[in-house]
DNA sequence: ACACAAACGAGAGCACTGCTCTTGCTTTGG
DNA sequence: CCAAAGCAAGAGCAGTGCTCTCGTTTGTGT
């Protein structure tokens, strides 16, 4: 029979599923450290120890939410950035910032478990790398693009920075100017500076209009790896000095 | 007697000491998550329900820590910013900030406790505000200082945005321009984006000289606020486009 | 000086957690 | 067809936060 070897196969995957639904819905509404694998096998309706066959410890149920939770958050982006696949740089980067955002404060739980301070004693296994970098190989397809198409403008690189910025690029993107691969790995370590503020509350009582706020601080992490705004164009109020 | 009424209130203020002093070393040791009342009685020698004459919960004890967390770091600030009280805006914003860092790095749970994710259904209440304003605080006046001393530049500011900085400004400092203040506000989130993806592990196995990296970063982060860089006076290499 | 109230330490106990081990039952593959 | 592997269930261990009760100590107002 086909699903000779299925029959117990499909049961054990869909368990699994139903496991990390149960598991994930606990996440979302009490967040990580309230996460109890006997109240997920509780409402499964299965005893606790059966739930070990699945997941060998609570840790382990843990990072499949976070592979899981990467990649949702990856094809999010992904998504968003290919209604705009035609558009401009300018307008691709912000989309996929804003995507990244958007889906924080949809998911602040699982996007805590993954850019929030890592779980207690836990560090994540290398499992996780690959969905962890979607969101990252989006931002250098951009700014890719950008410098082919002479929209972005060459950051400065001290030369204290030199080697490193020569590593970077040729881990990331051996064909970008190691000035400008420098410049996006930091812009993307602030993007999840605004995000996580505004997520984990450092903005209450601070920041209001927070969407304006956040596009602007967007827009000026996109001058960091050389993209050129429209605005850019204008007549700059840039090194404009204001006197005592 | 002077001390009539000091000898129990001495000895609770001594006890409440030991007890967080307790509970910082094993915060600092295994993480938040892992820290335990129990734990805590047990190596002082007490019974756990004796301690909860002095916290009345486990979260009461972690807002302690974490008002103190607060001030540690802002306290480490303000010494490594009052020894060049005297030289720069730009030098004393590249120290501050990477005293944050420092002080994040030999103190990683206590960071990942203020800046990290919030804990488990946790929220901090009002009483930890003063503390957490220190540092910002600190760059506020940097800022201040450059912007009298004609050392800033003024950063553009979007229409859509200018009455959340205007907001921002009235509330932070109403003597600067509201542009600086929203510019500085996105500073301070981006350096613990930086600070929180170093110590989060974000950077493994990517960033190999973090120390140069975020010298770097923070420059780029005074560029944001206006700060104008002993370097920003030779040749620009800022506007050169890169053909195809 | 005495009495009363508040503060305190100790212990028992409740409900919960992650995890292990053993016991049977069912499915699977040689 | 039968042994082996997969599985659910239950009991149990050590640990947790927290509550309640019980004497005892300490400070204070009359």
């Amino acid at each position: 029979m086909s699903t000779a070897r299925g029959a117990r196969a499909r049961a054990r995957i869909e368990v699994t599923a139903a496991i990390k639904d149960e598991a994930r819905r606990q996440l979302a509404e009490e967040g990580a450290a309230k996460l109890s694998l006997r109240a997920v096998a509780r409402e499964l309706g299965m005893v606790s120890s059966a739930l070990y066959r699945y997941f060998p410890s609570r840790d382990d149920l843990l990072t499949a939410l976070i592979i899981d939770a990467y990649d949702s958050l990856g094809e999010t982006a992904e998504a968003a950035h290919a209604k705009v696949a035609d558009a401009g740089p300018v307008r691709r980067w912000t989309v996929v910032c804003e995507a990244v955002r958007d889906w924080a404060l949809a998911h602040p739980h699982e996007y805590a478990l993954i850019y929030g301070s890592p779980v207690p004693g836990y560090t994540a296994p290398d499992t996780t790398v690959p969905a962890a970098s979607r969101v990252g190989l989006l931002l250098i397809g951009i700014i890719r693009d950008a410098h082919q198409g002479a929209g972005v403008a060459l950051p400065r690189l001290p030369a204290e920075l030199e080697p490193e910025a020569r590593r970077l690029a040729e881990d990331l993107a051996p064909d970008l100017p190691p000035a400008v691969v420098t410049a996006l790995v930091a812009a993307w370590a602030q993007l999840y500076g605004l995000v996580g503020f505004e997520l984990f509350g450092q903005f209450n009582r601070l920041v209001e209009d927070r969407e304006p706020f956040f596009r602007h601080a967007v827009a000026q992490l996109g001058h960091g790896v050389g993209l050129v705004f429209p605005q850019d164009t204008g007549t700059g109020g840039r090194g404009s000095r204001s006197g005592s």
